[in-house]
DNA sequence: ACCACTTAAGCAAACGTCTGCAGACTAGAG
DNA sequence: CTCTAGTCTGCAGACGTTTGCTTAAGTGGT
């Protein structure tokens, strides 16, 4: 019960195992008669080439690692799926890793994706920020990136120079509170995420500056910080709700917490969209699957996970890639907002 | 810029390689002056085996293969989850492959594997059937099956012995059933998955079993066929809703129908639970993420996960194990239902 | 001083594949 | 019939580990 190896199928067809290579690479001519007896002993026997072998001697193994913080979080699975579409063309396979937000096991993974000597490694940031993650690791990471070409996807690591596609968060929260406000909106709120992140104090930053710009004002009441959880925006919009003056509408941070303010709106009473309307961010598929379905502004993270993969993929093959590259988002409209003209 | 070796840090440290690769493997005793010294170097150089090279010889990755249907599906992400917590602490890593739910590709998926040499192979099937694959691609399984330890997870593939991890979903049925009868319900709908499908059948047989049982006849028009898609739901509540007589309760084949089935019952403006009440069935983060949070048969998905990997890691190291393991569904109750009484 | 025994370390083969080099054969031209 | 240019095939070494077997060195008992 032995392997059948390269070896077995070039004795019974009486040549040399280099003729069964060359046969199973197409790497050189060979005899159309040895071809055919080869391949018809190879079918026989169900061989197939051990990968191991080969890669430990080309030196490639046509795999690369993903890194993520928690695949139960819709927003990943999204970008994994733009992953492997992108990457199965090019003949890459994955190994998953899933960090459950745990530092520790995030360098153990690195560890071993060196080990297995992967092509390359795509680190996912998403929700949860690199930029604050201990400097052991941040250490740890640019270390393995000088070895093994390795890109950020929706993250950073202030400090370091390391390839990283991202998402235009900025814009995407301008186009939001554009729409807003050209729907004829003058009171509107901002569900925020942990005031400490960037991609948090980017979104709040165009927030302001757009109702600025038309001519609003942004009362401070008006910007409430969370942590990207349903249950932070069902507790934000409950205080909303609790004010004698409500805004007529507010936008999240992230779908997630949208879906948690339209919950809490409904549980109270107040019709969305005809009270008021909400905008989330992202586009996860939760947010076409609720009632009302809600309009927000699409990551499209399957772009996201497919750059990201394009650009590993240069840098594997060594040529010159942008150390940056920016994904522009878009707004979708359904039916959580209404206009008041 | 080569990578250092085994035989790199031996010259190093003056000794053989196979003395570093005992102090690498603890697997023999070796002088704690020496083993330092060897220590030292490995760090000085961020020494790291390779992988390749131990596995080609051990004949033992470390990896195995996870085959799914469809990442995006919110169902798949919560088995992984499962398969990850308890493989991970077993020192397992997954190649993770997204087939589209395209038959051709898993048969790549398969070849790659193999390849790959990975000590098994789970393949999820949660709701897509095996049974009605073609018969091509379940040879194919078979034959890999028969030289790399698989498990299927939530399929089969009738006709041939596999292990199998499966879920008792008649007995979910039979749970939901019940509950809404006890709730004072006597007019209960059934939106249905694929009638052809096994686990369909088994919930429908258990619906109608536990009508009876409890004196209450299933009306033809009670029980729709649909293709568990929040689509189906959608259309089929339509249906219901059409009609002179209403049911007061609707049972689903799944969560995504269920949210189907809901939305449809807001845009109708009926109310649920207080005019029509809905059970969903798996109990997806999407079901407690809407509002009314759903009451639904919890399929313990995670579980399903956790137990596939431990059957496949006793197959893996050759102890007996059961061909067929059972996991028992949970009701959840929340506030899509109420009471009649 | 010798022997038996334990402990440490080295040698070399093996895992399964690819590939540079060189040799053998074929065929066509002179 | 010889020479040349291909075309096809084999040899052997390399990739980076692990491990059974052997040898060397040290220990203590008689």
């Amino acid at each position: 019960m032995k392997q059948v190896t390269i070896y077995d199928i070039a004795k019974e067809a009486k040549v040399s195992a280099a003729t069964v290579s060359r046969v199973l690479n197409n790497t050189a001519p060979v005899k159309e008669s040895t071809r055919s007896k080869i391949m018809q002993i190879i079918h026989k026997y169900q061989f197939q080439p051990n990968a191991l072998a080969r890669s430990l001697l080309k030196k490639e193994t046509g795999t690369i690692g993903v890194i993520m913080p928690d695949i139960t979080n819709p927003f990943f699975p999204e970008v994994f799926s733009g992953i492997d579409r992108a990457a199965s063309e090019m003949g890459y396979t994955f190994f998953l890793c899933d960090t459950l937000g745990d530092t520790r096991k995030e360098s153990q993974y690195l560890h071993m994706l060196r080990e297995k000597q992967v092509d390359g490694i795509l680190f996912l940031g998403g929700r949860i920020n690199l930029s604050k993650c201990d400097p052991e690791l941040a250490e740890e990471v640019v270390e393995t990136a000088s070895r093994i070409p390795t890109v950020l996807i929706n993250g950073n690591l202030p400090g370091t120079s390391l390839h990283r596609v991202i998402l235009n968060e900025a814009k995407g929260a301008e186009l939001a509170t554009q729409f807003l406000i050209d729907a004829g909106h003058r009171s509107i709120a901002f569900i925020a995420g942990n005031e400490e992140m960037t991609t948090t104090a980017q979104k709040v930053r165009a927030f302001r500056r757009v109702m600025k710009k038309n001519g609003l004002e942004t009362a401070k009441e008006n910007v409430l910080y969370g942590d990207y959880s349903m249950a932070s925006g069902e507790s934000s919009m409950e205080k909303i709700l609790a004010r004698r003056e409500r805004p007529t509408a507010v936008f999240c941070v992230n779908d997630l917490t949208a879906v948690g303010a339209l919950k809490a709106a409904m549980k109270a009473g107040v019709s969305v969209p005809d009270e008021v309307s909400i905008v989330g961010f992202d586009d996860i598929p939760l947010a076409s699957a609720i009632y009302p379905e809600l309009t927000t502004v699409s990551q499209r993270m399957d772009l996201l996970g497919g750059t990201g993969v394009q650009v590993l993929h240069k840098m594997i093959l060594k040529e010159k890639v942008r150390m940056l590259t920016v994904i522009e988002p878009e707004l979708i409209v359904r039916n959580s907002t209404r206009s008041l003209r």
